[in-house]
DNA sequence: AATGCTATTATGTCTAGACAAAATAAGTCA
DNA sequence: TGACTTATTTTGTCTAGACATAATAGCATT
């Protein structure tokens, strides 16, 4: 507890981590009810509420009406990773950021591109491929494609001086999306442009995004082997 | 709004997000402050407030005392990845679950991995290595260091059976992990066991926890180039 | 033994009011 | 002009009480 004045949820989250830590509470354990806590540390049952919802939102505990609060028996359940904009990831690296469009035309998308969209018929889209770079290093090569049934003004933009990603991040919104992690060997226009050796390792990250049901983008972001993707919790 | 009844948070963050989704709230601008909300919605300020924060949890909107709450500029979204269990991984996608332990021995730290993990002073750990499989092929290596100052019971275990990955998630609880997911090129041993040519692409996920600022575990989980972490929001 | 109803209980959520804390804006003084 | 102080606004959080909802356990019935 934060000695003085009031109980914060914060000070009932962090003694029960601690107690979960020690072993006070054992994994799989049931802890006391919302009323028992909220006698114990002196304050209101919806101050407790609040602080076991945000641990097990956060997976260390695990509630259900009329069963109880219990320790999670396998804790973190999920990691949170935050995407920023290329261009931020770079200069929160301390990096020069550095651009350069590579192409863009408009295509008829390809039937495996279709089925992977969920695209009923053919579509009208734009491909812009384009290279991030760190301090004049390769860093990310971007290779996209823009719906523009969906995002009709990407028509219109030359993507020469703003990249693909920070237009559309503030021009696109979107409802759901799908990210992809993998490994992959670098391709041959890819290897060069990254600067690897031909078949050599990548780490590719892919993005789907919707709105309402309707693509709007997809992208594949390539980064050659030294990209780590870190998250804390 | 759900029809019938009271207002509920969830009644007004989907609607919120309607708005910003058809753009009557433009991405950068400035939202009626709680109060003109809660007055709006015909709900109190403590309802409009956590519809609020969820949302900027989420990253669609920011928020700050006195300035008020906007839209995301670029909506560092965040991607949840579940980290399941490899038993569990593999049995979700229909495959048999096979396990082999491949060597397990007490020894010290060498230097980059103690300044990895934080320590201060050598110490006491234990090297476990093993493969987990699907339908008998090579899913993942698993290749882990157990401080055994922090968890001594792992001394005694052998993991001849029960992998290592599931007896510490129940043997070891953290109260902070780090996560970094990246590409490499197998090595040698790495590369027979996978089944993946020498120097071939691998995906790596490294994972270290600590309790109370004591290092725990570090492990790095080497897949096949066909693996992908896959995540939606 | 299996099924279905019912009471009970723990969490989920909302209200209305209050004060705290942060950050901006405005005003004051050198 | 520039630095400091004060007022004001907006979000952050807590309280106490109430009702809603889900899930369990026990009882009664078939």
């Amino acid at each position: 507890m934060s000695g003085l004045g009031r109980i914060s949820h914060r000070d009932i989250s962090s003694e029960i981590v601690r107690r979960i830590a020690e072993r006070l509470w054992e994994p799989g354990a049931l802890i006391p009810g919302e009323q028992a806590l909220a006698a114990e540390f002196g304050c209101s049952r919806a101050t407790v509420n609040r602080a076991l919802q945000d641990l097990a939102r956060s997976g260390i505990l695990e509630r259900r009406r009329k069963a109880g609060t219990r320790v999670s028996l396998n804790p973190v359940r999920e990691a949170r990773f935050v995407i920023p904009l290329v261009r931020q990831e770079i200069e929160a690296k301390g990096a020069a950021y550095g651009y350069r469009l590579l192409g863009c035309e408009p295509v008829t998308p390809d039937e495996e591109l279709r089925a992977r969209l969920g695209f009923g018929k053919p579509a009208r889209m734009l491909h812009v491929r384009c290279l991030h770079l760190a301090d004049g290093a390769p860093y990310q090569y971007e290779d996209r494609w823009i719906n523009l049934d969906a995002v009709p003004e990407a028509g219109g933009v030359s993507f020469s001086a703003v990249s693909p990603n920070e237009w559309l991040v503030t021009n696109a919104p979107f409802s759901r999306a799908e990210f992809i992690f993998r490994a992959a060997h670098a391709g041959g226009e890819e290897a060069a442009l990254l600067g690897v050796p031909e078949g050599g390792a990548v780490f590719v990250a892919e993005r789907l995004t919707w709105l309402a049901d309707k693509p709007v983008t997809f992208v594949r972001m390539v980064h050659p082997p030294s990209h780590r993707v870190v998250t804390e919790l």
